[in-house]
DNA sequence: ATTTTTTGCCTACAAATGTAATCTATGCAT
DNA sequence: ATGCATAGATTACATTTGTAGGCAAAAAAT
């Protein structure tokens, strides 16, 4: 699995926002949410290629960038190793501690009713 | 927030299973799961102390070591940030992303239902 | 009593991460 | 045509993390 460090990862999200796209647009688009210099994102793109969570095509002097993963693909994978090492591979406790301190909303509470319906779907086939 | 290496949450682990504990203590535990060194786990130690997620109490010339934070309340913490970063702070989609490729199984359905029949209660309140 | 083991403390060192600065080649403005 | 801005490549450097090794003191074993 592609490991991402935050900082990459919030690089990565910049780009999947919207691509393929060029480094000058990922540097605009984090400019919004942070204060890291040009040469710092530059160098996260880099580090992106290098892990091959990136690829790009040249176009002149400049590269196109286009994430070689998706978002939902990749936050699957990072919920996963993340429920498993935190909680044992079980969600639920997850969910539970949650909302403890961190009021659910109508809509969530529609979604998780909506996992549930499909669950019992699949029980019933 | 104190922050956590994955190795040092591991460490963690095998003290909140239970404590006060001896440093030989916690080796034996993670000795079970891990291949880990004596002395890489006492290292991991020491940055716990350093951390401040671990105090101690001389004894001779032992130590005997505590958590300053409860499993829960960190896993707490620990959650709500992942969420936040990786969900900007809504759970459900996580569920419904794991729930994609882990079948749930039956607790985490009562669990879930549970989750939801608090919040409508306190929705009526 | 002397040796061995075990404690915690300090040191080590490579890889990953955060955060850039510098260099080099190229394209653009004048 | 020539200098300046800009792109990516290379280099830098402190901190964190993973993974120990060595040392001095104390306890345990013989």
């Amino acid at each position: 699995m592609i490991e991402l460090s935050k900082a990459e990862f919030s690089v990565m999200e910049a780009l999947w926002q919207s691509y393929p796209a060029k480094a000058s647009d990922i540097i605009k688009r984090l400019s919004d949410d942070t204060q890291w210099h040009e040469k710092t994102i530059k160098t996260l793109v880099s580090r992106l290629v290098k892990k091959q969570a990136v690829t790009f095509e040249k176009q002149g002097r400049e590269y196109i960038y286009t994430p070689t993963i998706e978002r939902d693909e990749y936050t699957q994978k990072e919920s996963r190793s993340f429920i498993q090492r935190v909680f044992q591979g079980r969600i639920a406790p997850l969910v539970s501690g949650f909302a403890k301190t961190h009021p659910l909303l109508q809509t969530d509470i529609d979604e998780l009713k909506n996992v549930i319906k499909e669950w019992e779907d699949k029980q019933g086939k």
